[in-house]
DNA sequence: ACATTAAGTGATT
DNA sequence: AATCACTTAATGT
């Protein structure tokens, strides 16, 4: 377990590192398989240690809006606000590539809370780095077009994977972005025609 | 060869 | 910006 002790022995003290170490366990991922579904309880918080995850809001009619991602490092707030509460997730989490997770019991959620101060602290700061990412988002829905919110979204996602090759389709940025595969198509092309991107079948280049 | 999925486009609301 | 209807192109079996 040598990549968690690397990436949080500035941020977790000694004795927490420890437990951390004691009682956690590692869960792989593939790229696109699901973490957690709208519904389901938590019962568990995992600490993202490689790849990372892409979170979305989702109802019942299968409609769905991309919120944030969670990196390497970091947890979703989500997992803590549902564990204090025992209550059921709100969000989709599927993973954006091949992720390594370390799974905490939700018991030790309350402990570490009062007993550690660095804990608090990272909760602390995950919750609040995560809210502006979602005030963010609420933002670009509400106030951005649609064509400068597709540019952010392309960037944000070749950014994260750190290529400029995006392997997705027209219908699968439809989805994420809660629009229809025909509007994207359009989108893209007088983006392309703009020399900004170049479309490929299942792939988008930024230029 | 045939079916399925991805993408392009005009017309309408 | 959304929806419909249709076409063309690429891929899978």
């Amino acid at each position: 377990m040598t990549t968690f002790k690397d990436l949080f022995k500035n941020i977790f003290e000694l004795n927490l590192l420890n437990e951390i170490e004691e009682v956690g366990t590692i869960k792989e991922l593939k790229a696109q398989e699901t973490l957690i579904e709208p519904g389901q309880a938590v019962r568990f918080i995992p600490i993202l240690l490689k790849g990372s995850i892409k979170v979305s809001r989702k109802n019942s009619a299968d409609n769905e809006i991309f919120l944030y991602y969670l990196n390497e490092g970091e947890t979703c707030s989500m997992t803590f606000t549902c564990c204090m509460q025992r209550k059921s997730s709100q969000v989709l989490a599927t993973c954006e590539e091949d992720v390594e997770l370390l799974i905490i019991p939700i018991e030790y959620m309350d402990k570490w809370m009062s007993q550690y101060s660095t804990w608090k602290a990272f909760v602390m700061n995950t919750v609040q780095s995560k809210f502006d990412e979602l005030i963010n988002a609420v933002d670009q829905i509400a106030f951005q077009k649609l064509d400068e919110r597709l540019l952010v979204f392309l960037k944000e996602k070749s950014e994260l994977l750190s290529d400029k090759i995006l392997y997705i389709s027209h219908s699968q940025v439809a989805k994420d972005m809660n629009t229809s595969r025909v509007v994207v198509s359009r989108l893209l092309k007088k983006l392309e025609n703009d020399g900004v991107i170049s479309l490929g079948r299942s792939n988008i280049t930024l230029l």
